[in-house]
DNA sequence: ATATTATTTGACCAACTAGTCAACTATAAG
DNA sequence: CTTATAGTTGACTAGTTGGTCAAATAATAT
């Protein structure tokens, strides 16, 4: 009963837009309020604190990547590293439209928030490490799959080889960036897949 | 003539200790004296503003890191891949110190700061862009070392490699605070040699 | 000793911050 | 059609923000 609304989506909408352009410190309730045609009053009626809102914005920005992103990538049946190239590629493509749009490349809004809030927040700081968690599992099964076809020594540790790729999948999206360059992504993104590569199936002795 | 005064680098170092902490949003510049015993119109009359402080704590956190990690490490004679590892582990050895200390791993100064202003400074993105490009030269001039003495593959792309190097030593740094674990560092540190090894030297199809 | 000048001080400001609240309004369900 | 209730509104805090300034003070070079 009562009035229905979709104030609650507009200010997680423009949560996820405004704090992912700039930062969680540097996008203010008013803002929020401005850019998504909301009054204040109805924000606290939906949400308790920002820090409430950022909290929702987060799931959100996590299922709408897993469900645009990840599940189309990792379930469909093209080869194993491919999928790691496909990714990629799709960040590169998502930054460079970013730029094209707001002039700035933005990177990964859970690392950005990551590394923004991590040492103030401890509950965003868990949130996020276990959407990292999650989301180095989708790898970890490829990992997995590999090494069981053979593809992958037996020597591979998955859950590591899986956090190393989302640590450099991170890694170049900052550089990305800090360069405001989306080309960063798809140059440094062709070596990713070295990673996976086990070092006592290819020993640097053997290239050194 | 006039009296002297060590306020300027109090602020400085306290800029470095706080922001690095928390964030540059988080931090205010009443806080910023408080800490370093500097009243308010002294800080004022040593920067223009908060951002001022800012730049030149960026350019004293820089002139430090290379004075006492890359410069030593990499002026040695030690193997070149070595190199990274030594770096890599004194990466850990910092952030376990950290973690020891004030209960949380910060990861890296600057990747912070590029993660939280890029969008919203350009010019303190610009510098950060300067200092990353000077921190890969470091890295650029072991891998051509690497190449010269037959170690590393003629395929190889310095440059590109110097920052993939980079980029992953800054997503690590994004995990280890992220998850707020300082192992990982030395964990996902193991693997980043891998990429040096170029492509066309150890193809996948070697591997897979 | 003095004049010069760098530094210090604390009071001050306007703008903004996150958050509150009581009154008002629209609507969905009975 | 009423009533219960969900949502809206705008005015309101109290505290903080980055930044200003004129006057006081201390040290230095002469």
């Amino acid at each position: 009963m009562g009035r229905t609304s979709t104030a609650k989506e507009k200010l997680i909408t423009s949560a996820i837009e405004l704090i992912g352009n700039r930062s969680y410190n540097a996008v203010g309730v008013q803002e929020l309020c401005d850019h998504s045609g909301v009054k204040k009053g109805s924000f606290y009626h939906f949400f308790p604190s920002k820090r409430d809102l950022t909290l929702e914005a987060i799931d959100t920005m996590w299922a709408k990547f897993k469900e645009q992103m990840l599940d189309p990538i990792f379930n469909s049946d093209i080869k194993a590293f491919e999928k790691f190239n496909v990714l990629m590629n799709k960040a590169y493509e998502y930054q460079s439209a970013a730029k094209e749009c707001t002039g700035c490349v933005t990177g990964c809004g859970m690392g950005n928030l990551a590394l923004e809030l991590s040492t103030q927040d401890e509950i965003i700081r868990q949130k996020i490490e276990q959407i990292f968690e999650e989301w180095a599992q989708y790898f970890e099964d490829v990992i997995v799959d590999a090494v069981n076809e053979g593809d992958l020594s037996v020597d591979t540790d998955p859950r590591s080889t899986a956090q190393a790729i989302l640590a450099y999948m991170e890694g170049v999206s900052l550089m990305g960036k800090t360069f405001n360059d989306p080309t960063m992504l798809s140059r440094l993104g062709e070596v990713m897949i070295q990673l996976c590569i086990s070092k006592k199936n290819i020993s640097l002795e053997d290239n050194m």
